[in-house]
DNA sequence: GGGTCTATATATAAACC
DNA sequence: TGGTTTATATATAGACC
Protein backbone atom coordinates (compact mmCIF):
# COMPACT_ATOMS: atom_id res chain seq x y z
CA UNK A 1 0.00 0.00 0.00
CA UNK A 2 3.01 2.03 0.41
CA UNK A 3 6.29 2.19 -1.65
CA UNK A 4 5.29 0.94 -4.33
CA UNK A 5 1.72 -0.98 -5.76
CA UNK A 6 1.38 -4.51 -3.80
CA UNK A 7 0.93 -7.21 -6.23
CA UNK A 8 -1.35 -10.18 -4.78
CA UNK A 9 1.33 -13.28 -4.91
CA UNK A 10 2.83 -15.17 -2.48
CA UNK A 11 5.68 -12.94 -0.56
CA UNK A 12 8.80 -15.33 -0.24
CA UNK A 13 10.61 -13.71 2.12
CA UNK A 14 10.09 -15.46 5.59
CA UNK A 15 10.35 -12.34 7.49
CA UNK A 16 8.39 -9.87 5.58
CA UNK A 17 5.43 -12.49 5.25
CA UNK A 18 5.14 -12.91 8.88
CA UNK A 19 4.75 -9.46 9.32
CA UNK A 20 2.46 -9.02 6.84
CA UNK A 21 0.31 -12.08 8.23
CA UNK A 22 0.60 -10.36 11.12
CA UNK A 23 -0.85 -7.04 10.10
CA UNK A 24 -3.31 -8.19 7.73
CA UNK A 25 -4.87 -11.31 9.94
CA UNK A 26 -5.70 -8.41 12.20
CA UNK A 27 -7.28 -6.10 9.78
CA UNK A 28 -9.24 -9.32 8.14
CA UNK A 29 -10.68 -9.68 11.59
CA UNK A 30 -11.33 -5.91 12.51
CA UNK A 31 -13.62 -5.90 9.25
CA UNK A 32 -15.45 -8.94 10.12
CA UNK A 33 -16.25 -7.30 13.40
CA UNK A 34 -17.54 -4.33 11.50
CA UNK A 35 -19.65 -6.11 9.41
CA UNK A 36 -21.06 -8.19 11.78
CA UNK A 37 -21.82 -5.18 14.14
CA UNK A 38 -23.28 -2.81 10.82
CA UNK A 39 -25.11 -5.33 9.24
CA UNK A 40 -26.29 -7.47 12.16
CA UNK A 41 -25.07 -10.74 10.66
CA UNK A 42 -23.35 -13.88 11.74
CA UNK A 43 -19.81 -14.11 11.14
CA UNK A 44 -17.58 -16.78 11.32
CA UNK A 45 -13.52 -16.36 10.25
CA UNK A 46 -10.86 -19.26 10.39
CA UNK A 47 -7.06 -18.73 9.16
CA UNK A 48 -4.66 -21.60 10.09
CA UNK A 49 -0.99 -20.74 9.71
CA UNK A 50 1.72 -22.98 7.90
CA UNK A 51 3.31 -23.07 11.14
CA UNK A 52 -0.34 -24.70 12.66
CA UNK A 53 -1.33 -22.02 14.16
CA UNK A 54 -5.26 -21.32 14.28
CA UNK A 55 -6.71 -18.07 14.70
CA UNK A 56 -10.76 -17.57 14.96
CA UNK A 57 -13.30 -14.82 14.95
CA UNK A 58 -16.97 -15.59 15.35
CA UNK A 59 -19.67 -13.45 16.63
CA UNK A 60 -22.48 -16.51 16.62
CA UNK A 61 -22.45 -19.94 18.63
CA UNK A 62 -24.42 -21.02 15.78
CA UNK A 63 -21.17 -22.55 14.33
CA UNK A 64 -18.85 -25.37 14.40
CA UNK A 65 -15.92 -25.55 12.48
CA UNK A 66 -13.23 -28.48 12.11
CA UNK A 67 -9.97 -29.09 10.41
CA UNK A 68 -9.16 -32.20 8.59
CA UNK A 69 -5.13 -31.63 9.32
CA UNK A 70 -4.41 -34.34 7.32
CA UNK A 71 -6.12 -33.86 4.49
CA UNK A 72 -4.72 -32.39 1.27
CA UNK A 73 -5.28 -28.78 0.95
CA UNK B 1 -15.89 6.44 5.13
CA UNK B 2 -16.97 9.59 3.80
CA UNK B 3 -19.34 12.37 3.93
CA UNK B 4 -18.95 11.69 8.20
CA UNK B 5 -17.18 8.95 9.77
CA UNK B 6 -18.48 6.08 10.02
CA UNK B 7 -19.51 4.84 13.57
CA UNK B 8 -19.64 1.21 13.94
CA UNK B 9 -22.96 -0.24 15.41
CA UNK B 10 -26.12 -1.83 13.75
CA UNK B 11 -27.25 0.30 10.44
CA UNK B 12 -31.25 0.36 11.79
CA UNK B 13 -32.22 1.49 7.73
CA UNK B 14 -32.83 -1.53 6.39
CA UNK B 15 -31.88 -0.26 2.30
CA UNK B 16 -28.83 1.33 3.77
CA UNK B 17 -28.08 -1.72 5.83
CA UNK B 18 -28.65 -4.05 2.55
CA UNK B 19 -26.35 -1.97 0.57
CA UNK B 20 -23.46 -1.47 3.21
CA UNK B 21 -23.54 -5.34 3.51
CA UNK B 22 -22.93 -5.98 -0.34
CA UNK B 23 -20.34 -3.65 -0.54
CA UNK B 24 -18.49 -4.80 2.50
CA UNK B 25 -18.78 -8.30 1.95
CA UNK B 26 -17.06 -8.28 -0.75
CA UNK B 27 -14.33 -6.18 0.63
CA UNK B 28 -13.69 -8.88 3.34
CA UNK B 29 -13.89 -11.85 0.75
CA UNK B 30 -11.22 -9.71 -1.21
CA UNK B 31 -8.74 -9.35 2.06
CA UNK B 32 -9.36 -12.90 2.88
CA UNK B 33 -7.96 -13.78 -0.90
CA UNK B 34 -5.47 -10.98 -0.53
CA UNK B 35 -4.14 -12.64 3.15
CA UNK B 36 -4.53 -16.60 1.61
CA UNK B 37 -2.20 -15.54 -1.47
CA UNK B 38 0.09 -12.80 0.26
CA UNK B 39 0.99 -15.37 2.89
CA UNK B 40 0.24 -18.50 2.35
CA UNK B 41 -2.10 -19.44 4.94
CA UNK B 42 -6.04 -21.51 4.72
CA UNK B 43 -8.57 -19.43 5.30
CA UNK B 44 -12.37 -19.92 5.54
CA UNK B 45 -15.09 -16.94 6.35
CA UNK B 46 -18.67 -17.70 6.71
CA UNK B 47 -21.31 -15.16 6.52
CA UNK B 48 -25.12 -15.96 7.34
CA UNK B 49 -27.49 -13.10 6.77
CA UNK B 50 -30.49 -12.37 8.92
CA UNK B 51 -32.41 -13.49 5.66
CA UNK B 52 -30.82 -17.05 5.68
CA UNK B 53 -28.56 -16.48 3.34
CA UNK B 54 -24.81 -17.88 3.30
CA UNK B 55 -22.04 -16.20 1.74
CA UNK B 56 -18.83 -17.81 2.18
CA UNK B 57 -14.77 -17.79 1.14
CA UNK B 58 -12.41 -20.20 1.49
CA UNK B 59 -9.01 -21.69 0.04
CA UNK B 60 -9.10 -24.87 1.39
CA UNK B 61 -10.68 -28.19 0.99
CA UNK B 62 -9.46 -28.77 4.89
CA UNK B 63 -12.20 -27.15 6.60
CA UNK B 64 -15.54 -27.86 7.72
CA UNK B 65 -17.94 -25.92 8.91
CA UNK B 66 -21.57 -26.71 10.27
CA UNK B 67 -24.59 -24.46 11.07
CA UNK B 68 -27.00 -24.86 13.44
CA UNK B 69 -30.21 -22.94 12.30
CA UNK B 70 -32.49 -23.72 15.07
CA UNK B 71 -29.42 -22.84 17.30
CA UNK B 72 -29.56 -19.48 20.14
CA UNK B 73 -27.22 -17.25 17.85
C1' DG C 1 7.55 -10.79 17.69
C1' DG C 2 4.93 -6.48 18.92
C1' DG C 3 4.37 -1.08 18.74
C1' DT C 4 5.09 3.51 16.25
C1' DC C 5 5.40 6.55 12.27
C1' DT C 6 4.46 8.10 7.61
C1' DA C 7 3.40 8.03 2.89
C1' DT C 8 0.38 6.09 -0.15
C1' DA C 9 -2.90 2.52 -1.86
C1' DT C 10 -7.53 0.95 -0.90
C1' DA C 11 -12.08 0.64 0.82
C1' DT C 12 -16.26 2.63 0.96
C1' DA C 13 -20.65 6.10 2.13
C1' DA C 14 -23.48 8.78 -0.31
C1' DA C 15 -25.57 10.11 -4.49
C1' DC C 16 -27.00 9.03 -8.78
C1' DC C 17 -28.32 6.00 -12.67
C1' DT D 1 -31.05 -4.49 -6.59
C1' DG D 2 -26.54 -3.70 -9.28
C1' DG D 3 -23.02 -0.39 -11.49
C1' DT D 4 -20.51 4.21 -11.46
C1' DT D 5 -18.54 8.31 -9.46
C1' DT D 6 -16.29 10.99 -5.98
C1' DA D 7 -14.75 12.53 -1.65
C1' DT D 8 -12.79 10.94 2.31
C1' DA D 9 -11.73 7.49 5.98
C1' DT D 10 -8.89 3.42 6.56
C1' DA D 11 -5.52 -0.07 5.86
C1' DT D 12 -1.03 -1.02 5.42
C1' DA D 13 4.30 -1.49 3.44
C1' DG D 14 8.48 -0.19 4.84
C1' DA D 15 11.53 1.62 8.23
C1' DC D 16 12.67 1.97 12.81
C1' DC D 17 12.49 0.61 17.87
Amino acid sequence: MVRGKTVIKRIEDKTRRQVTFSKRRSGLFKKARELAVLCDVQIGVLVFSSTGRLYEYSNTRDMYIFWNKDGQG
